[in-house]
DNA sequence: GTGGTCTAGACCACA
DNA sequence: GTGGTCTAGACCACG
């Protein structure tokens, strides 16, 4: 698929208040389920410092009507991100960035993904090296990462 | 034995013929389907080189008896293996592992699903030398990734 | 109606929700799969610009509905659609149509197809000229093809 | 897929007594039945005149060795070869090559088999231009076809 | 209401 | 005996 077609079909909106860097890009020909596009997109905006610790998520309603989906789609994205740790539901400002660091149980989530994502690698000659070189490529596009 | 119990047990077959280091898990409560579950392991089986290239895979009806499945599910399994570019469907010899290399794509698909992951561990502080550790330590799980 | 009867019937059924000019025609005597069949009877409406691209296809409920077969039969049809870039599978319309251009990759289909049927005509004695007559003879039957 | 892997799955055999200039090609990993294959490669050598009227054909138990399949798969092509009136069974030199033209039905089953593959390449924008140096490209290559 | 998943059982073409 | 096809019915996730 090319940049372009993938361009055509991708529904891109803003997720930060004041319009700045952060946008929301749905695929809605993948084979992935949209609110947990929308909620990889989100926890990527957390990492890469777009939404900080303490700020409010779009209302429900308006993260729809941008994006173009149902008001039920958002609001289950937003219960699985309050699920994992990543937000908390405040009565007056809605859905706010609140991470639960937890780093035994995110090492052995990692662990299990990353065994299934690397295997895959394996078997089609990708090698050690070529594996730290992507992990350090994300890690240097993600703000929070090399801060540490 | 009930459904129940039957429900919360894993379930555990040899893949291998001469029943030596290559098991099947599939874990009937995951919210991951079984299909995909038992696509995971035979790609972490060829990553182990628990299975190798030209080995066949046990028929459908077979694999399905020993994990307790429906023959259907692990056909969709073999489709799809089959369209990833892991396994030929042979006439004579069923599902045999053909591992189709496409280094760009591969790549691409890792640095897609990697950034996933990994922003996930970043915003729950786990560092860029955390992530290489668990890199190196997966790599060291399976055989084919330390003979480069 | 018996099995019977039903059985020596052709199904007809419209594809276009206004019911214009597109028909579905499925012969249950056929060898042909009837997932192929209906594959092809699509296909054929795409060329003949009844169904225009950006369409969505009936549900597969709909669909297996009208012409009187399994669900699950018309999800094969749709699926091989999509893997062959004839539609993509929106998760809010479902099947639309979105042909995938790849030039080079259907004329070496094509030259591996027509050399089978012509080698087929040639031992009959067709000759060159009358190939090209029944390829004139079938742009024409399709609307897209002689707008060029 | 490559040129390369192409020719590594295939089985190539010779299907003329003097090894001269024709081959048969199977694929295992095609979709298409093993004895449709072999069908349609004695057909493609009738109509490149490497097999002449009256020239039999290897025996069944000579095929299937050569090429590696079963007997009943190399009997079931023939059967569909007679049927289809490419040969005729004789008691004592097996199956010799003997065509049975009947021009009103090899035209009507072209132009059924034409439209479906016309309809794909409609589709992907192959014009009618095109499809008719297809046409010239393949008759020249068969040599019974310009000799008309 | 939609498609996705899973199960079950059946028949047939293929090898 | 194998996979491919088709049917039927069921549940659930998704939107």
């Amino acid at each position: 698929m090319t940049d372009l077609q993938y361009c055509y079909m991708m529904c891109i909106t803003d997720i930060t208040k004041d319009g700045e860097c952060m946008f929301v890009q749905i695929d809605f020909n993948s084979d992935e389920a949209i609110y947990l596009q929308l909620r990889n997109q989100i926890i990527i905006g957390i990492a890469m410092d777009a939404i900080k610790e303490g700020d409010p998520l779009p209302s429900v309603r308006q993260m729809a009507d941008n994006i173009g989906i149902n008001m039920h789609t958002v609001n289950k994205a937003y219960s699985v991100l309050k699920q994992e740790g990543f937000v908390k539901l405040d009565r007056r400002k809605g859905a706010v960035v609140a991470v639960d660091v937890d780093k035994m149980r995110v090492l052995d989530e990692m662990r299990r993904d990353l065994s299934v994502v690397l295997a895959r690698g394996i078997c089609k000659n990708v090698t050690c090296e070529e594996a730290h070189q992507l992990v350090d490529e994300i890690f240097q596009a993600f703000s929070r990462g090399h801060s540490k």
